[in-house]
DNA sequence: TTGTTTGCAAAGGTTTTGCACTCCG
DNA sequence: CGGAGTGCAAAACCTTTGCAAACAA
């Protein structure tokens, strides 16, 4: 919770309890949730929370830098915690959503060599992998 | 569009003026177009087309094979003909789209080695890489 | 002819916005 | 206290759906 706080105050944004909770949840549960999943798991300890907090709370969060908004192809956004950059592997069967972390230097050199062959200024990337999960295989 | 044709006929899909008009608009347009997009472009030469029309035929297109759906963290979705597998690398400036074609192997050993890391059977992937195009470095 | 496709309007789902109230600092 | 954040309801989007008319095979 203490990079939460710093980096809300870094970016005179102020400590409210709705911001924690939502923090919280995303930082104890890596599951990539929708905002209306967040919604419906926190608004137990919370009930006068809405969703549209959520959703303010959210677009905070990720311009501040501390989540990432991720798109697999279905009709709404996932979160997730920013913590070091990885891959998602999404199960077309489940739809389940595992983090998947390269080593540093894979991911660099094949940024370096898109930079290189397309005079782009490589930034970031996103990269999502579809497939099926162990569990669905054996089922 | 010979392979439209085909395609449509062997997916027991009937050919019509609308379609062709779709998938020839983005044969020839790789600007990786919203279906908004696509309608604004296409009504001059075709006024009685619908935008209803455009999603249903996009929806066929896909299934059948012929265009892929991306999503580059934007609210709505964008087509693309597909032709062989490519990644895209986007401008966070002017918002350009620009394929990008790794050779086979490349593609390949990243998909085995995740595959072999997370013990999921990988079919497919998308890779979007984020940065300043050239046009907007030098402005 | 027959089943598919189209076009319209309406509905559905996700996300954003306006505004008064509340609360952090 | 003052300005930022919250919560509600309404609005704004994008996309899908239902249905009668039009059309491809």
């Amino acid at each position: 919770m203490k990079i939460l706080i710093e980096n809300l105050k870094n970016n005179n944004l102020k400590v409210t309890p709705q911001r924690l909770t939502i923090y919280n949840y995303l930082y104890h549960n890596h599951i990539h949730p929708s905002a209306e999943t967040i919604y419906n798991n926190i608004k137990e300890q919370n009930p006068t929370i809405s969703l549209a907090t959520v959703y303010k709370t959210l677009k905070s969060l990720k311009d501040s830098g501390l989540v990432q908004e991720i798109n697999v192809g279905e009709d709404s956004f996932r979160y997730d915690v920013q913590i070091t950059p990885h891959s998602h592997i999404i199960c077309t069967k489940c739809n389940s959503i595992v983090d998947y972390f390269p080593e540093d230097n894979f991911i660099d050199s094949i940024q370096d060599k898109v930079a290189k062959e397309t005079n782009f200024q490589v930034t970031s990337h996103q990269m999502y992998f579809y497939g099926t999960c162990k569990d669905c295989l054996n089922s």
